[in-house]
Formats: structure tokens, sequence, C-alpha cells
RNA sequence: GGAGAGCUGGCCGAGAGGUCGAAGGCACUUCCCUGCUAAGGAAGCAUACGGGCUUAAACCUGUAUCGAGGGUUCGAAUCCCUCGCUCUCCGCCA
């Protein structure tokens, strides 16, 4: 959520800057909320006022045993305005907060203004993409002998499920062991086991919904409604929602493996081969609830924590800073990072880096008491660091050989109980 | 699944329809005292959102908030209903 005062002093600068995302922000109808909210508000509050003081007013005469029919008469004459007033406050405060929830957050400055991801801005690419001396193939076919199975995927559960047996099954493991031992042991996170389903007031918190449901899975228990995670920011950032955190203990960082569940709604007929793009993957998400002052060294520091597994692991890929219409809903800036993919002769995303600023922590009244005691927002971040299942296609397909072999990643031999090759 | 108890400010805890945003304690902040890593004294100390004033802040003022939502009432932390969560006992269970 964005600050409402923003709108309120200077929605004409909002309204541009949302633009630059793609997002066209609807000023006639804020404005004309608006203005009836403050008129009603301050009429509804008024008429309380009147009620409270008259009410403690009869309180008073009652126990000195006075007669208080006046007060009453009185009382009662303003009460059906009063109660009117304040069923319509509710119900126009109930429309303002649901037009603010479904309003992106403003991109940071640094953010490259365009339209898509054509307009990304490659700051960096690092390795270079490995010489093949043979054909290479693309991680379906080289895992197909090693017990990649798409079909047994669909049998159980549909498409974009996959089955992973055996040696690949263990390298799955073992890519998701090393990241996970990295991220807590050398870059400090505190490593955290989460539920996969979630309410959802955390889902509106990190801001998934209200506006984006379609992309979840959803399962009904008893009254209520569950949704299962898309990604473990909603269960970690959703740790410090409602929460006033001490300064103390700034900055929180936070690591857990999860599977993912996204719906993919929109995305028919994108990455339909392999495991690219699943409704269901694996992720080791690093979070960092930070002070507003440390949000952007924490998001370097983050992006740095994301490559070192790509460069421990020795594979080639590059680092874009996403253009505004490309980010994510609550993101004030993104860092991309894409791998080396030889099958495609390209780079694609693996993990992704985004400073929310105070966007998610206006959602989760996520706050710290500062150092001359007030209430402030944190900011947040997030990041994969990585996705587990793009590592494995990136392993499969950058280290294949010709013989339809896949070298293991030195960084993971001993993960792998010292195989080297599968 | 059954039975019972509970949910009050950062924490503990009183309050059982009226002058309660809420006693008291702890913690915290400032000041005083004290020649010492302690003790004592004074004051302050919830949050959110409005309105006024203002360049802004400070400030003044109002409203709401005692798990959440609804109801009764002139008036609800207090009474009623629904839901959520926590704890105890029984049953079942990886």
């Amino acid at each position: 959520m964005i600050d409402i005062q923003i709108l309120r002093n200077d929605i004409g600068i909002a309204k541009d800057k949302l633009l630059s995302r793609g997002f066209d922000l609807d000023v006639a109808t804020f404005q004309s909320l608006e203005n009836a909210r403050k008129e009603l508000q301050v009429k509804t509050q008024d008429l309380q006022e009147k009620r409270n003081s008259i009410s403690k007013e009869i309180g008073i005469l009652k126990s000195k045993n006075e007669n208080t029919d006046l007060h009453m008469k009185s009382v009662n004459a303003i009460s059906d305005d009063l109660k009117a007033g304040e069923s319509e406050l509710a119900e126009l405060q109930g429309k303002i907060n649901q037009f603010m929830l479904d309003i992106p957050n403003i991109p940071h400055e640094s953010t490259p203004i365009g339209k898509s991801e054509s307009d990304n801005k490659v700051l960096k690419t690092v390795g270079e993409p490995r010489k093949f001396t043979f054909n290479v193939k693309d991680h379906v076919d080289i895992g197909a002998q090693h017990g990649l199975n798409f079909d047994l995927g669909a049998k159980l559960s549909g498409a974009r499920f996959v089955v992973i047996e055996g040696k690949l099954a263990k390298l799955h493991r073992a890519i998701t062991q090393y990241m996970l031992d990295t991220q807590t042991d050398k870059h400090g996170y505190k490593e955290c086991y989460t539920p996969y389903l979630v309410n959802s007031d955390s889902l509106i918190g990190t801001g998934q919904l209200p506006k984006f449901e379609a992309d979840l899975f959803s399962l009904s228990h008893n009254e209520s409604k569950l949704y299962l995670i898309p990604t473990s920011e909603v269960t970690l950032t959703n740790f410090v929602r409602d929460e006033v955190v001490k300064l103390s203990d700034l900055p929180i960082k936070l690591t857990a493996h999860t599977p993912c569940f996204r719906s993919e709604a929109g995305s028919y007929g994108k990455d339909t081969r392999g495991m690219i793009r699943q409704h269901q993957f694996d992720k080791v998400e690093m979070v960092q609830i930070v002070h507003p002052d440390k949000s952007y060294d924490a998001l370097d520091e983050m992006v740095s924590h994301a490559e070192f597994i790509l460069t421990s692991l020795e594979l080639p890929y590059r680092l874009l800073s996403l253009c505004s219409g490309d980010m994510g809903f609550g993101a004030a800036k993104t860092f991309d990072l894409e791998v080396w993919l030889p099958s495609q002769n390209t780079y694609r995303e693996i993990s992704s880096v985004s400073n929310c600023e105070a966007f998610q922590a206006r959602r989760l009244k996520a706050r710290f008491k500062s150092e001359d005691g007030k209430n402030l927002f944190v900011h947040t971040l997030n990041g994969s660091g990585l996705a587990v299942g793009r590592t494995l296609v990136a392993i499969i397909e950058n280290y294949q050989n010709e013989d339809g072999s896949i070298t293991i990643p030195k960084a993971l031999v001993s993960y792998m109980g010292g195989i080297e090759k599968i």
C-alpha cells in the first residue's frame, strides 16, 4: 500500500510515477471518495462527540439521582443521523481501503523507466557460457534418462507437474541443502520452517491479494479458505505483521526452503516444455526486515547473496535492473538474476530480489520503535536464493556431457555423497 | 470430536453497565539525589485516523480501539450472539 498522504498531497506526481509502471491511477474516483470521506467524517465525529458528552452528563445526573429526560431527548434527536453517518462512513472507508489495496508500489527513482522486459537494463554479465563440442540437448531430453518424468507428473496431477526420481532427485535435494547452508552459515539468515498454507490476511499483507487471487491455488477448510503459498516471501515477511519490533532487532534476516505453488493463470503457451514454469516448484527464499535508511544497502547485499550461489556453482549469469513496467506489484526496485541456458541460447530468470520499501509494511502494520520512540514502518525485502527447480535445469544443461551424463558442480559434490557425475 | 477456562497497553495485571483510554507493578525516557556498575525521589510514557493552526514540526482538539465482527443501551472493557486464537482434561492420531 502506498502512503495515502501522497495521494492527498501530491496526486499528480503519484499518477505520473504509477503510469511509468503501466498503472493508470483513477484520480477523479479517489478525490471524490476522499472529499466525501472528509465531509462525512467531520460530521460524524461531531455527532459522536455530542453523544459522548451528553451520555457522560447522564451518568453524572443519575449518580445524583436527578432527572435526565431532557438529556435523553437531545441524545435521541441525533441518534438516527449518527447511525446513518457511522455506517455510511464505514462503507466509504472500506471503499477507500479497497482502492488503496489495488494500487501498486511507486518505483524508486533509480528504477529504469520502461514498458516491458525488453526495457530492462543489463548491469553486468558474469561467466563465459561454455563452448560445446557437440549438439547440446535441453534439460528435458537429458533429464529423461536420469528420472525427470513429466509424463508421471501429468498422470498424477496434470500439466506443469513433474516427478523427479533417483540421482536427479538427490541432486535436487543437494542443491536445496547447499543453498540453505550457504544463506544461513555464510550470509547470516535464520533458517525457518513455515506453513505452506496461509490465510488471506497474510496474502493481503504481502500484496498478492486482493488483486491477484487468480494466480493462487486455494483450498476450502470448514468455513474458511486457505491458500497455497506462491513463495515463502509470504510466510517469512508476515512474521512481522502487526508487530512493533525493537530497533535493536533490525535487520531481521530470514530464509526458508519451501515449495511454491502458482496457478500460472495467463501464462498459457509460455514455457510449456520442461520445468521452467511449473505449478509447484521449490525455492530457497531470503527475506530481510530492515530500517528504512538501510534498505538499499540490504538490497545490494541480497543480490550478492544470490549471486554467490551462481558463481560458486560456476553458472554463467547476468544481472538486470528491472524497468518500471516489468516489476512486481509491491516492488519499488527489483534486480533479476538470469542464468545461462545453452539449449535456449539465452539467459533465463533464476532469482528476483526486490525492495518493497514500506509498501508491504503498511499493509502488514509492521513497524519498529525508532530512537525517539516513534513507531515507524520497516522496509521489507525479498529475494530468491535461488529457485531450486531452475537451478537444477541450469546445472543439467550447463554441465551436460556428450554421453548424456551430468557432471556435478564441485560445490555440490559433498552434498551428493562424493558423487562427481551422474 | 467432547468438556471446561481464558484473551485488557511493550510485558504482568485490576476493573463486572456511567465522570475508564483504562488502577497497580515491571520495562522505558527525562530530571533530582547519591562518590561509584546498586538504591531512592519527581515527572512522562498506547496506537490509528481526522480536524484546526502551521512552510513544517511542535501544539490544540476530536473520534475510534480492552482478541475480531455484530447486537442491546442515552452510555459497553463490563451484558448478549457469532467467529478466531490460547490453555487444561478426555478421545483419536503421524
